[in-house]
DNA sequence: GACCAGGCACATC
DNA sequence: GATGTGCATGGT
């Protein structure tokens, strides 16, 4: 498996190349999207982060004190805006509290510590953690999202029964610990999910089924 | 006008 | 423990 893994890295990186991920200017900006972005398509993200930035309160302090319903209004755009207005606040309160609201800070908690702390705070599940952990504080915690679990599935990397935390060991316990490397092989995931899985169900058209020959076992659409 | 999207907490059995 | 449900917008 670990030899796949790997495999399956070096082609598609062959094939797409660097992702520079996370699509954000910040650290902090990553942490938001993060939040935001659960369960929900990146473009409505990204208009409620503009809006933010717009009036210039992408910071802990200036969000922290905003009013409730005018957060909520401010992220409508990114759908479940009351149930995220409280996670952001949440997550404010704690990294307000506990690092000032510094990433730097915030950075020499270690990794598994942080992982800890951060899946404490109410709103912040395993995905947005490890999203946090890889993507603003660059440590060696690899993400396991809806595009990991459908791609790995669809092509029998692994099972449909599978939970979060086998699925993440497998990959870090397959690939030597690198960050830089975890951030390109979720993105370069999240990329074909994007473009090829998604759009095209069964596509054999995709990197990943090029080099798998993906789907050969299965019938034809009817 | 359905159907879907980088989840998560909470209720119920 | 497993399984179900509410949360909500905007694109295809």
């Amino acid at each position: 498996m670990a030899t796949k893994l790997t495999q399956i890295y070096k082609h598609l990186y062959g094939k797409l190349g660097p992702q520079h991920w996370w699509p954000a200017e910040t650290p902090f900006e990553v942490i938001i999207g993060a939040i935001l972005t659960q369960n929900t398509n990146w473009l409505n993200v990204e208009k409620a982060i503009a809006n933010l930035k717009k009036h210039g309160l992408l910071t802990p302090n200036a969000l922290a004190n905003l009013d409730h319903a005018v957060l909520a209004e401010l992220i409508k755009p990114s759908g479940y805006y009351n149930v995220k207005t409280k996670r952001l606040k949440s997550f404010l309160d704690w990294f307000l509290r506990r690092y000032g609201g510094s990433i730097e800070k915030m950075k020499e908690t270690s990794l598994a510590g942080l992982r800890e702390e951060l899946l404490s705070v109410k709103g912040i599940g395993k995905e947005t953690a490890d999203s946090i952990l890889l993507y603003a504080a660059e440590k060696p915690s690899f993400v396991v999202d809806a595009y990991t679990y459908r791609i790995l599935t669809r092509h029998g990397i692994i099972a449909a029964e599978d939970d979060y935390e086998t699925i993440k060991e497998l990959f870090e316990s397959s690939l030597p610990e690198d960050a830089q490397l975890f951030n390109e092989y979720h993105a370069l995931l999240v990329n074909i999910g994007k473009n090829y899985c998604v759009k095209i169900p069964r596509c054999k058209i995709c990197p990943l089924s090029e080099l798998l020959g993906a789907y050969e076992s299965e019938n034809q659409e009817t």
